[in-house]
Order: structure tokens, then sequence, then C-alpha cells
DNA sequence: TATTGTTATACTCTATAACTATA
DNA sequence: TATAGTTATAGAGTATAACAATA
């Protein structure tokens, strides 16, 4: 299929406008994943803008929807988030109202985390806006190709995640 | 395959140490994506550190040594990266003697960057560290499977690229 | 008038050390 | 002693507006 559209800027070629060759890069799975990475997070951004919530914020948000009185610490820890960024973070929820805080039951250091009545409607928003996102995103993907995307993403979430342990 | 590793955190099981249910958001390929992206940068960021480049750094020495004479803005758009910022980073290189600035030819306007002979060391050493990495990450993947990689993501972005378009 | 690069600025994210209160 | 969370702080990345020089 041929590709009609192009950018603006390249109505007329000059020697100044040639494009920056990147053919090499693109061969690199670090770099196109990286590239890849960054326009669905910028698309992401945009798509939840209405919100008022950053991307990271948005996944706290759905996971202690589905993890209801986590502690800050384990969140932190599932989402590749130290605790001290952790901490403002939630603490900025808070403050939006989307989120109440509490000490844990068993452990009086630690900190229970879960979805006001606010947080649970946005939550609900989000699932929505996550899969308008998907959809848009893979929309050139049939069904097999977004599974086996799934597969080899998880697969070297494997490598990388054995890099880690003891 | 069984899994026998497992977190050190994992030897005692207790209704406080239970693990957090991603399974929901490890579904939604934004949030998988997201979460390959903070794992092969922070292992790519380890493995570059004898360079004493930020991954973002390291991106613009490899792409200006493909592209010498390059001009600021247009390795700025290249790299998504806006071009007050990409002026802090080339400054920062340019204070390591790793890259050069000299006004363009044709426009007196344009800056044009080039590596120096220090600069294009750091880029050979990088280009190793790449294919070191990228071995590493995919080692579970055969090569079928890394092409196939490639192809889903390249495929992803010219849907999101479009949506930039004019 | 528009564009290239720059400065200034502000916000987010990340990372570490030091502290507190519990365990 | 060790752990959970906090505070303070510094570095990097990102975004916008305003400006000078040039086109």
């Amino acid at each position: 299929m041929a590709r009609p559209s192009r950018r603006k800027s390249d109505r007329r070629i000059s020697r100044t406008e040639r494009r920056v060759d990147l053919s090499w890069l693109r061969t690199v799975a670090g770099f196109s994943l990286r590239m890849l990475d960054l326009r669905m997070m910028k698309s992401y951004s945009e798509r939840i803008a209405e919100t008022r919530l950053t991307p990271a914020a948005a996944t706290v948000v759905l996971v202690v929807d589905g993890n209801p009185g986590v502690s800050l610490g384990k969140l932190a820890d599932a989402l590749l988030i130290k605790r001290p960024n952790m901490t403002k973070l939630v603490k900025r929820l808070e403050a939006r109202g989307l989120i109440r805080r509490r000490a844990a039951a068993d452990d009086k250091r630690s900190i229970s985390v879960a979805l006001t009545a606010a947080g649970q409607r946005q939550a609900k928003r989000l699932r929505v806006l996550q899969d308008v996102q998907d959809n848009f995103a893979l929309a050139n993907l049939s069904h097999s190709e977004r599974f086996q995307l799934m597969m080899l993403i998880s697969r070297i979430l494997e490598t990388l995640d054995a890099e880690d342990r003891v």
C-alpha cells in the first residue's frame, strides 16, 4: 500500500530539508521500543487529559482500584517506582480526593491505600479510555498479531526480570 | 517450562506479602509496553554506564555519527525532543568534547553538529554495547520472532505517526 | 512574517541519603 | 537490627513563552 500522506515539511525538499537517517538505529530493538513508548505515551497522555491525571497517576489509580488496601511499598515495587516518589504521587492523589490512606491494621508502620468513591469513578472512566487507546494504537494489527505482540513482550520481560533476582 | 526461581520476598508468603494483582493491566498493550520500556531503559542505562552518557545523550551521539553536519533542529525533530531541550543536551556533549557545533554554510541561523574524534570513539563503543544489550534482552527470542517484533513495532508506529500529520 | 536556536522557567519523574516510628 | 514510610535534595526529561538573528 502506498503512503500518499506526508509531513507538511516535505512539500518542498531542498538540500537542507533532507531527512535524518535513522535506518541503523531502527534495527535496534531497544531504540525502536523507546520510540514506540514515547509515541504511545504522548497519545495516551492526550487521551486521558480530560481526567487531569498524568499517565503515572492514572496507573496508580487503576492498580489501587484492583487492589484495595494495598500497601504503599508494594504499590511502588509493582510499578517500578521508588517509595519516596510513590509517597509524593499518592499524596497528590489524596489531595485531589481520589485516594484515601490509613494505617494498616496489622503493621502500624504500613500505609494502606484505597480509592474514594470519586477515585472509583475515575478508575471506571480510565478503563474505558485505556480500551479506546489500545484499539486506536493497535488498529493496524489483527487479533492474532496483538496476541503475538503481548506474548513477545512478556517473554522479553521474563528475561529482564530474571536480571533483578538474587 | 516451570519457573523455579523466585524473588527473595517470596520465601515466606504471609497475608501482607501477597502480590499486587496486575493481571488486567498486563492485557493492556500500552501498560505492558511501558513496563517493558522501563525495564529495557534500566538495563541499557547500566550497560552504557561506562561511557558516562545517559540513554538520551547516547542516542544523540549515535544519530550524529550517522548524520554528520545535521542541524540541531532536525536532530531534535527526529528524536522527538524539543529544541530547547536539545540545545541543553548538545551543550553538555560539547562541554565533554564529544560534539562540535558550527554555523551552517547555507543558513546562518542554523547550527550544524558533528562528532569530534573522541565522539566517534564513543559512538563505536556504543554500537558494540547496543548490540550486546539487544542480544541480552532478546535472548529468549528466535531470529524469526525478533523480526516479527520489529515488524509489529513499526506497524504500530505507522498508525501513531499518522496522527501527527496534517 | 516565519524560522533557527537560545534563554528562562516550571513541572514531572527519578534516585539517594537521612530521618521516624514501628517491628 | 531491619523495615515502612517520610523528608529533603539533586539530576534529568519535558513543555511553553519570549527573545535575537536571520531568512
